[in-house]
DNA sequence: ATTCTAGTTGCAAATGATTATCATTTGCAA
DNA sequence: TTGCAAATGATAATCATTTGCAACTAGAAT
C-alpha cells in the first residue's frame, strides 16, 4: 500500500524527468488526480480537488500542466461536451465514449470495429489517419426510465 | 431556374411557419447561406457572408438562428475542431468527418459500419443511442508530401 | 388598410473556457 | 549555496457564444 503510493510519486517523478520537466509538486499532485479520476475530469475540477492539498495552486498552472502532460502523451484530451475539454489518463486501450443526455453520465466502450473503418476510409481518401473518435449520445438505463415516466404523464 | 429560387424561398417560408416561427429575412438568407455552404460553416463565416445582402444583421442574430434551426432539426451542428462549431444542413444521408491536421480541409465519408456498431454498444451498455459521431484526424494527399518533404530535410 | 401584440432583432454588455503576461518563486545542476 | 532557467500565481486578455433589453416588425385581428 505504502510502497504503491511513493511507488506512483517515484513514477511521475521519473516520467516527467526523463522529459526534461522539473517534478513540482503541482505537477504531481495534477497528475495523481487525473489518475485516480476514473477519467473524464475537466480542468475545473482538477483544479477543485488539487486544491484541497494544495490552496495556493492557480487554474493557470493546472491548464499548463494539462496542456504540458497532454504534449508529453501522459494524459489525453477528450471532447465530452461541446462546452469545454475532460482529460484522462492516456489508456492502453483505445476506448471510445457513450454519453448520457439525461444525467451527463459518461461511459466507455471498446470497439474493434474503428480499427478496420479507419483503414477503410484511409484508402478510401488517401489520408494517412493518425486517430479515430466515436462519440455516441443517447440515454442510459435511468434516464430511459424516467423519459418513459415523464411521457406517460402527457 | 427561376422557380427553384423561389421554390427553395417558399420551402423556408413553408419549413419556418409550419414550425411556429416568423418567416424573417434574416432566417431566410441564414438558411440558404448554410444550404448553400456545402456544410462547415461556422457562425462567423454564415455572419460575413449574410452581411453582403443585410449588413445591419447581427451576431447574435445569426447564432439565435443556428440555435433555432437546430432544434427545428434543419440544420445540424458538427464538431469539427475544437475551438468553434460548425453548421451544415442536415443531410439525406449519415456522414462523418475526416479533418486534415495540416491544412484544415475536411473531407466527408460514409461508413455503414456505425450503425451495426451503434447497436452493439446499445444493447451491451443498455442505452438508448440517438446519436453516433465519428470524426477522424489526419493528413490529407498533399499535406503528406508536404511532411515527407520537410522530414526529408532533416 | 390600420391596429395590435407577441415574436424578433440589434446592440452592448455578460459569460465561460482558455491563454497570455509578467513579476515572483523554485527546482536543480554546478 | 548559489545562479538561473523553468515554473508558478495573480490578473488581464481573448475568443466564441449567450443574454438583457429597448426598438422593431410579421402577421393575425379589426
Amino acid at each position: 500500500m505504502m510502497s504503491e503510493i511513493s511507488n506512483t510519486k517515484k513514477k511521475n517523478r521519473e516520467l516527467l524527468s526523463e522529459a526534461g520537466l522539473r517534478s513540482t509538486s503541482q505537477r504531481q499532485s495534477i497528475l495523481d488526480i487525473i489518475r485516480r479520476g476514473q477519467g473524464h475530469l475537466d480542468a475545473d475540477e482538477v483544479y477543485r480537488r488539487a486544491r484541497k492539498k494544495q490552496p495556493r495552486l492557480s487554474l493557470s498552472t493546472v491548464y499548463r500542466t494539462l496542456q504540458t502532460l497532454k504534449e508529453l502523451g501522459l494524459v489525453e484530451e477528450v471532447h465530452l461536451d461541446e462546452t469545454h475539454h475532460h482529460y484522462e489518463i492516456k489508456a492502453s486501450h483505445e476506448h471510445h465514449h457513450l454519453i448520457c443526455l439525461g444525467c451527463g453520465k459518461v461511459v466507455e466502450f471498446e470497439c474493434p470495429m474503428s480499427v478496420q473503418m479507419q483503414e477503410e476510409v484511409s484508402k478510401e481518401k488517401g489520408f494517412e489517419v493518425v486517430n479515430t473518435e466515436v462519440r455516441m449520445t443517447g440515454y442510459c438505463p435511468e434516464c430511459r426510465k424516467e423519459r418513459e415516466v415523464s411521457n406517460a404523464g402527457k
